[in-house]
RNA sequence: GUACCCGUAGCUCAGCUGGAUAGAGCGUUGGCUUGCGGAGCCAAAGGUCGUAGGUUCGAAUCCUGUCGGGUACACCA
């Protein structure tokens, strides 16, 4: 593909003497060909003749030169020019080695980003299971991918859980603490905060209450404390820290490789907005950003209480990865309600921060709709949490051990997530996810699986690629692999992946219903294509951290 | 009110750096068939790409208006 966009460049410039051409070479529908492109379209303006007969010269200069691995160029429609590749051009493609296109280039990618004290949801799970990816992408193509967390460890949702806790256990109970088992840890923490939350609407002295909280939590970071609030917030914050932890780990993503709690971005993020008195201004004792002198809102970033908020963190959080990290590029993933405010805070970075903040990107997820209505509601409650997605397609699938059982309710939750375009709401069925049939994870788990049977049936050699027509068709499909791997990691579009893994599925089942591999006098071949057939899909669904097993 | 996101087949979604007859799954209808793992394959029905304009040789894709749905806009995160 590359030899052919340069061979065409050059051919272009030649014949036209045209400096700086760029043109692009697309995949069209098969039946025409392996390639196409529309330069002699874009051309025939500027040159004064038609489109035909651009791509007539083109064709011409083509031909003269006699590649041996450019089979055929054809000029169609309107005056695309499509080319077809010898089979041993087309499968030395198929069986490339990833590009690197990123080789070189630090990624700091921050997702997930749940708070303490709370309770992951299914939205965390969405985030964090999509973040992971967009990270194993940049990876496979040769970026060096820092993947960090920002998480709340301060503020008024945590002083909120203070006094949940508080009055759940009738006190700072250290000893009530200490005697709750593990496994319910995260339950509690979540009914603490819930618990909090409502009476901090509620009760308006339960309101200063949680005020003067908020103050002591901000106090714990700066000064050794011992007293039982300090005991209290410390041990529930571990747990919380742990409960992350374990359930990263058990829906098999990378490992974060930094977690910043925001008491910890707060005393950077103070710094900056305290340094920069001509960008920050003060307003009814507030410290502001105005953001409407660039089409923006105001927003808050130092209370009249003289605290920082989420916005100051945010700006502390982007000053410590850019100094631990120097990265070329940040990825930062959000709900996309919070779309217009992190304009903002990037605006204020663009003052303090000028040459990082043209580095960053913000991607924004929308939220999760469950497809199948009542059934999902009447077993999650009104809060849909991470666990109860797992544990939903976990009590769907039908495995014969807990292993298999694992890899397929995840497959089936990842897969579902990822087909999808991030940005807007997505459904989320939990038959439909799970199912063996259609665009799922669990098919294409079953459709590796297939193909591993078939070659383990007998020995794949290298032999001569030389395809028939179904052959053909499929071997095409095989090797636009590593370039749709390319173009999901440069869009951050996952996926582009689940669609491409999907119709290669396709392909392969029609190409072997008709096409017998084992003992046919055509098996050498056939079996280097299901050969390479498994390791993409293999391949690809790491990519989207989906195991695959060898039998199910 | 202002800004941003989203409107594609009955349902759920791909396609969006403009390109050839707008694709897939589920569902519906008909056919193939016990197969090297048929959890498949072939075919049919189903679309004014919300809508009206504009730019262009060419628009689902870009621009503008408009309608509908969602979100955000001062001391929460």
């Amino acid at each position: 593909m590359e030899q052919l966009q340069n061979t065409l460049i050059k051919i272009v410039s030649d014949i036209f003497d045209k400096e700086d051409v760029s043109l692009g070479i697309t995949v069209p529908e098969p039946q025409f060909g392996d390639f196409t492109s529309n330069i002699a379209l874009k051309l025939s303006k500027e040159l004064a003749a038609s489109p035909r007969e651009v791509a007539l010269k083109i064709k011409d200069a083509l031909s003269q030169e006699n590649f041996e691995w450019l089979k055929s160029v054809e000029i169609a429609g309107p005056g695309f020019l499509n080319f077809s590749l010898s089979d041993s051009a087309l499968w030395q493609q198929a069986t490339a080695t990833p590009h690197q296109t990123m080789d070189g280039t630090h990624v700091v990618l921050e997702y997930s980003c749940p708070n303490a004290f709370k309770e992951l949801h299914a939205g965390h799970l969405y985030q964090t299971l999509v973040g992971d990816v967009l990270g194993n992408m940049l990876v496979r193509e040769g970026a060096k991918v820092t993947r960090t967390n920002f998480g709340g460890d301060v503020g008024l949702h945590v002083a909120k859980s203070m006094w949940g806790i508080q009055d759940l256990l009738q006190g700072f109970d250290i000893a009530k603490l200490e005697a709750m088992p593990k496994d319910e840890h995260a339950a509690f923490l979540s009914k603490a905060y819930v618990h909090g939350a409502k009476s901090y609407e509620d009760n308006d002295l339960v309101k200063l209450q949680v005020e003067d909280f908020n103050k002591q939590v901000y106090g714990l970071h700066s000064s050794e404390n011992e007293n039982d609030f300090s005991k209290v917030y410390w041990m529930c914050r571990d747990w919380s820290y742990e409960y992350f932890k374990e359930f990263y780990e058990s829906i098999e993503v990378a490992p974060f490789d930094r977690f910043y709690p925001e008491s910890e971005t707060a005393p950077v993020g103070l710094g900056l907005v305290r340094g920069a008195v001509d960008v920050f201004v003060e307003s009814d004792g507030a410290i502001i950003f105005k953001g409407e002198d660039v089409g923006l809102h105001t927003r808050v970033f130092i209370t009249r209480e003289n605290l920082p908020t989420y916005e100051t963190k945010d700006l502390g959080v982007i000053k410590l990865e850019h100094d631990e990290y120097d990265f070329d590029k940040r990825v930062l993933i959000t709900g996309n309600d919070q779309a217009e405010y992190m304009k903002v805070v990037f605006a204020a970075a663009a003052r303090v921060m000028p040459d990082v903040a043209q580095k960053m990107k913000h991607l924004t997820n929308g939220t999760i709709r469950f497809g199948d209505g009542q059934k999902m509601s009447s077993r999650l409650g009104n809060v849909s949490r991470a666990i109860d997605v797992i544990d939903g397609a976990s009590q769907l699938v039908e495995a014969d051990n807990e292993d298999l059982k694992k890899v397929l309710s995840l497959g089936a939750v990842k897969y579902s997530f990822l087909k999808q375009r991030f940005g807007a709401d997505i459904a989320f069925d939990l038959e439909e996810s799970v199912s063996l049939h259609g665009n799922s994870g669990p098919y294409l788990q079953y459709a590796y699986v297939r193909a591993h049977s078939i070659l383990q049936k007998a020995e794949a050699v290298d032999v001569e690629p030389e395809f028939t027509e179904s052959e053909r068709a499929f071997a095409q499909k095989i090797s636009q692999f590593e370039a749709v791997m390319a173009d999901a990691a440069r869009d951050l579009a996952q996926q582009i992946i689940c669609t491409y893994l999907y119709e290669l599925a396709q392909s392969f089942n029609r190409f072997y219903e008709d096409n017998r591999v084992i003992d046919d006098e055509r098996q050498a071949v056939r079996l280097m294509l299901v050969t390479r057939y498994a390791q993409i899909l293999h391949d690809g669904l790491a990519v989207l951290g989906i195991r695959v097993p060898e039998k199910m």
